[in-house]
DNA sequence: AGAAGATTGGAACGACGTTCCATGGATATT
DNA sequence: AATATCCATGGAACGTCGTTCCAATCTTCT
């Protein structure tokens, strides 16, 4: 009858596994979210975690939509349409740049419950905005898919450098080799070698955020 | 002396690797290649392999660059700058979708020769729309990011579904979950339900890409 | 011809995701 | 109170992967 009374005070649960996961995940990256690691961490064995999680892919989905809930909770809605995408693409951003795993997960998995707010989110903005309605899908397309498509990016960026590499030094070392570009084959690329140093990866977000809604308020 | 005549007629190289390795991503996808699949494909050892390639992410990366590179051959070059941008992302857009597994690898390895060709193609192109040089920056960030993140959403989707999926079968899947939302909760997604179903992911591709164009359009 | 080096093929290693199963603790039945 | 039933556990074992290692062979040079 009671279905929660049979376990121990330290019993195992989806909650607890997914929650260990995010703090794997976190410290070590992708790579290191392993079921053995998982079952040292829990101080039990892999057969035991299966019991509670289908496979690794439902675990990343749980953890994934765990994050993704958490950012999203508490965003303001007052805010005039355009605040309010800025807000929910901004909450979306840091969510990701502080777990950069979800990043990978969320283009893999977009039709998840947490995701469908985000779209919905974005669309009910869209409509208040103005936009007439033959435009929608296409707005909100390029919109969701400049969102995620940039989440993606940087999940895959923070994959490929070492934990703790330092990103500044990473990009400057891009930027020492695009400088040193053939003038006559790549004149846009050296120039863009200082600004790609100095660049703020949050800000560049921002600003092609801000060129589709301009792209879409052209739209009439 | 010669660096070539030292070897049989059928030997081992990088070129017939990567080769071999195109056309077992091709067949089976990102999954499918493994090193015992392309020794069995080239009738030798995986220790062979190696002596040619330093690792998977080396062959991965030759892999993506040559189809990338053999995408790009011939792109026009007297096109007006924004017909000249479309054409450069519809190559890039074209070629993913032929050969999903390079969406996702072309996210992760941004800096290789083949994609600063179109880093620059683009750039290029941007000056001679005639934005103004502070916005060059911000311009070229978002086309590319737009560009590059599609293509790892398209690499992710295709990795989703089983390699001959029905894809207007999933996607008619959830068109069907969006149309079935409370309406009060998700008024947005269930109208766009219809044409989500519907839609083609080249054509929201292209005019996402001219809603950032229209955006880039209005910075004067 | 023989030495030296380049290239090959496959065995072996450690780590992974997953499956299997013998065991234990809690509940329900007598 | 004793027993049967079922949920839950922990760890051994399986098959696959990327990678390393090495003995055997083939090519070129002296």
């Amino acid at each position: 009858m009671t279905t929660r009374t049979h376990r121990r005070a330290d019993a195992l649960s989806k909650e607890k596994i997914v929650e260990a996961a995010i703090a794997i995940l976190d410290e070590g990256g992708e790579g290191a979210l392993t079921f053995r690691a998982l079952a040292a961490r829990l101080a039990t064995g892999s057969g035991a975690i299966y019991w509670h999680v289908a496979d690794k892919g439902d675990l990343l989905a749980a953890a994934t939509d765990t994050i993704i809930t958490q950012a999203l909770a508490g965003v303001a809605l007052d805010l005039d349409p355009r605040q309010g995408i800025r807000a929910l693409a901004l909450r979306l951003f840091d969510a990701i740049d502080a777990h950069p795993w979800v990043g990978a997960q969320v283009s893999r998995e977009p039709w998840q419950p947490a995701m469908l707010r985000i779209f919905e989110g974005i669309g009910g903005r869209l409509m208040a905005l103005g936009v007439p309605e033959r435009a929608w899908f296409d707005a909100w397309s390029a919109l969701v898919n400049y969102i995620f498509g940039v989440a993606g990016q940087n999940a895959a960026n923070a994959r490929q450098h070492a934990p703790d590499t330092d990103r500044s030094a990473a990009l400057a070392a891009i930027a020492a080799r695009w400088a040193r570009l053939d003038p006559i084959e790549y004149p846009f690329l050296r120039q863009l070698a200082d600004p790609l140093r100095d660049h703020d990866d949050r800000d560049q977000f921002l600003a092609g955020l801000d060129l589709i809604l301009a792209g879409i308020a052209t739209v009439r």
